[in-house]
DNA sequence: CGAATCTCAGCGCAACTGAGATCG
DNA sequence: CCGATCTCAGTTACGCTGAGATTC
């Protein structure tokens, strides 16, 4: 699979032949083809657990939260993924047995997402297997991986993200 | 839509309690999200070309190719994609007008897929609306730019991306 | 014969729209 | 009555597996 040269590298020399803004071609392009390689690395590690990358995130939040349980809108905005989509991963983990649906105590619109002992347990082996792996980074220094989110935080912060 | 916090660094804060590695999870979970809104928005200046973000890659790759053609398995390499997955993006293409198949000269196994006159003039639009949009990528300067760049390539390099 | 190239059918996953039910 | 919250049905898209046809 491996070429014998850099394909973005190839790209950019051919980018500047006609058009300018190189830096932002070339890094665009790195951007999603590193996202790309990262997840699957991170899905393939996750596969045998039964999760994928966006199921993991969505149980690690529950975890993370006071009492284990969230409403269902606030894991779409935290998460940033479309209400039914929400739903939709809900209802897998619900069927796994990682997370329980529970009426919220004072408002009976919201259902709340809780995570089951089971739930608990699965992300303690999962996140430990990615922690193995460095998240797929091991390429990286620590200094190198805070300089990427150094980088990365005024594109959130232009986008909207918070 | 906007939280009045950062949810990674709040994330994090959560992450150090519990587990390492703080950040590898923060760069791995900066780089989802950012990819996540870069895409979107590179997506929606696509759209009115009837192109997305992958197609205008293909396209862009031919119009770089000395012939202004490539077999299709040379593209998936490229891209990075899978071989079925080109099939669905030249078909796309192809009913849009942007590409011909054409036989190989003498591999009569591979297709060659070609841009159209209108797949060049296509391309020559569309590209003058990302470079207006700085790739969605205007929150930073051409030195950061090109330190992102630098920061991805051992990653990519990692994977066996070259 | 094995290997390479492309296509097709089918599956899984995710995002979205539009509609509806429930409730504050 | 309006808006918020969640669910469901249906559509679209994409990526992958497995299979097959063709050709080197």
């Amino acid at each position: 699979m491996g070429l014998d040269f850099d394909p973005i590298e190839e790209a950019s020399r051919q980018w500047a032949l006609h058009w300018d803004k190189v830096p932002a071609m070339h890094a665009v392009t790195s951007l999603m083809r590193v996202q790309q390689l990262v997840l699957a690395h991170l899905d393939s590690i996750l596969k045998p657990h039964g999760l994928t990358f966006a199921r993991y995130e969505a149980l690690v939040l529950l975890v993370f939260s006071s009492q284990g349980s969230l409403p269902m809108g606030k894991m779409g905005e935290r998460l940033q993924v479309h209400p039914t989509s929400i739903t939709s991963i809900i209802n897998r983990l619900e069927s796994a047995g990682l997370v329980v649906r529970r009426q919220h105590p004072v408002d009976r619109r919201a259902v709340l997402a809780e995570v089951t002992p089971a739930g608990r347990a699965l992300v303690e082996e999962a996140t430990a297997d990615l922690l193995a792996a460095d998240f797929g980074l091991s390429a990286l220094s620590d200094e190198q991986l805070e300089a990427v989110s150094s980088l990365l935080l005024p594109i959130r912060r232009a986008a909207g993200d918070f």
